[in-house]
RNA sequence: GGCGCGGUAGCCAAGUGGUAAGGCGAGGGUCUGCAAAAUCCUUAUACAUCGGUUCGAUCCCGAUCCGCGCCUCCA
């Protein structure tokens, strides 16, 4: 079978090939390290991690990269507000970014570059495009890429030019530019960028914003790749200007797969910093969820689809994460140390399933109705005695690979502290011997201490409240 | 205004030219000292509206209404 997903550049969903054989490389926007992600933000890096998964089950080596923007207005700003170097005011942000992916459980990609370690890569580029005559520079010394000379300008966000140029130049002041559509490659030093300068043939002063990843994307996976992704608010501006910048310097085409997802949404409105409805992932964590539960919502939904977050729907997750270890305990009970056999054949079927929708532009809701219709079956073939042990243990091969695609089916081992260890035996003690007021007892103490205790044929067992 | 996306049962969410997955919730059974959890079964005459094409449309086409995104930094 193979794997189809929706290009942007195409409109369609296409057949996925590499440029190289077995070999997939990957380019994914990163953060901006001026404060928290939050996790709307997250929602992309999800996604990516779960396409890069997929692609991997596919049988692909994956080269990832994601970018980390350390230098821009925003950065900048504050980084003197809070009197500080812009080094030291992104350190801990990307200290928090790479914390806050580690609670995901997204897989680290081969490479994190960061913009401020590639600025001659980034002005090796901005001199090559002034050469080829698709830069200029204007009066106050920044440098900026000129559309007029790059007929394809809009191809990605299917722009009409003419009627975007007539109608932003009435709202335009800044007469430097020879068209207002142009976007800058290089920003000349301004009193508000303090000590934050480096040198270059036009004079001293900072890159723009999307001359990065074209530079970065280029020294680490080469002029033509495979995948380019983003959230759909990168189409326009920085994935088109990627382009033209990329293309023009280079002659070829930037990436083969331009993939985008939608948003995540609040009470219907998009999550965003500037509108203020956001919640990191700190956040939610504080509230009690985990990062597995988050995973799992934002997973859930089609990447290509709006997704409203609400606390209610990480409920619903963790009710059905909760569904999914069950059944996974009730296996590895019966597998014990038998190894895996055969799959039944209905299980045999799901995975056929599974792996059809994941293909078919990584439908994730119709391969999970999947996995929880290969629960139910399970469940029932254990209540009928009527699955083998080898069988059991395949089903737990199956989930584990699975798991390799979603990363959120392995329940994370909760470490029990040994004061409620201790309880636990202590109650153990107390039910051999039909002591039920000192069980419940016992019991209650432990709920105190936020441990969820449940009776079950094997036995306690004690989860984190 | 330009470009684009979406409206499926109480909520979330797949999907298909021939009357519609799955999850949550709800109801019932089983298990259980109790509890919690689990599990099985059941559940709702759900496809925004109006036309058109068709033997037949939720799925195709057109219009309308509603919601959202991008067009400026933004995942």
């Amino acid at each position: 079978m193979s794997f189809r997903i929706y290009n942007t550049l195409t409109r369609s969903v296409q057949e996925f090939t590499s440029l190289e054989p077995g070999h997939v490389r990957m380019y994914t926007c990163g953060p901006t390290v001026y404060n928290i992600a939050h996790i709307g933000n997250f929602r992309a890096y999800v996604f990516e991690d779960l396409l890069r998964r997929w692609l991997q089950f596919k049988g692909w080596r994956v080269t990832q990269v994601m970018n980390l923007t350390d230098v821009d207005d925003k950065t900048i700003h504050g980084s003197r507000e809070a009197g500080v170097s812009l080094a030291d005011f992104t350190a801990p942000f990307k200290k928090a970014f790479f914390e806050d992916l580690r609670a995901l459980n997204i897989e680290p990609a081969e490479y994190y570059p960061a913009a401020t370690d590639h600025i001659p890569e980034m002005i090796e580029l901005i001199s090559r495009l002034m050469e080829g005559g698709h830069a200029y520079q204007s009066e106050d010394g920044s440098v900026y890429f000129s559309i007029d000379s790059w007929p394809s300008y809009g191809k990605l966000a299917r722009l009409d030019r003419a009627g975007m140029r007539s109608g932003v130049r009435i709202h335009s002041d800044e007469y430097d530019k020879e068209n207002v559509a142009d976007f800058a490659l290089w920003k000349a030093w301004d009193e508000k960028d303090g000590d934050v300068a480096w040198d270059s043939p036009w004079g001293r002063g900072r890159p723009g914003w999307h001359i990065e990843c074209s530079a970065m994307s280029q020294k680490y996976l080469g002029a033509s790749f495979d995948i380019h992704t983003g959230g759909v608010d990168n189409i326009f501006p920085h994935h088109e200007d990627e382009i033209a910048q990329s293309e023009a310097a280079n002659g070829q085409p930037l990436a083969a797969f331009w993939i985008h997802c939608a948003h995540l949404m609040v009470d219907g409105q998009k999550m965003s910093k500037s509108r203020g409805n956001f919640y990191t992932l700190r956040d939610v964590l504080a509230k009690g969820y985990t990062g597995r539960e988050v995973r799992y919502e934002l997973i859930a939904t089609h990447y290509r689809a709006a997704l409203n977050f609400t606390m209610a729907s990480l409920d619903a997750a963790r009710v059905s994460l909760r569904r999914i270890d069950e059944f996974t305990e009730r296996c590895k009970a019966a597998a014990g140390d038998v190894a895996a056999g055969d799959l039944p054949v209905w299980a045999q079927q799901a995975a056929q399933r599974f792996e059809a929708a994941m293909d078919d532009d990584l439908n994730v809701s119709a391969a999970l109705a999947t996995l929880f219709d290969t629960i139910r079956e399970g469940n029932s073939a254990l209540d009928a005695k009527k699955l083998t042990d080898a069988e059991a243990a395949a089903l737990l091969a199956l989930f584990r690979k699975w798991d390799t695609a979603l990363g959120v089916l392995e329940k994370p081992a909760a470490t029990v502290p040994p004061e409620i260890q201790a309880l636990l035996e202590q109650r153990q003690a107390a039910r051999a011997a039909k002591d039920w007021a000192q069980s419940d007892a016992l019991r209650a103490a432990m709920a105190a201490q936020g441990w969820l205790v449940k009776d079950t044929p094997k036995g306690q067992v004690v989860s984190p409240a």
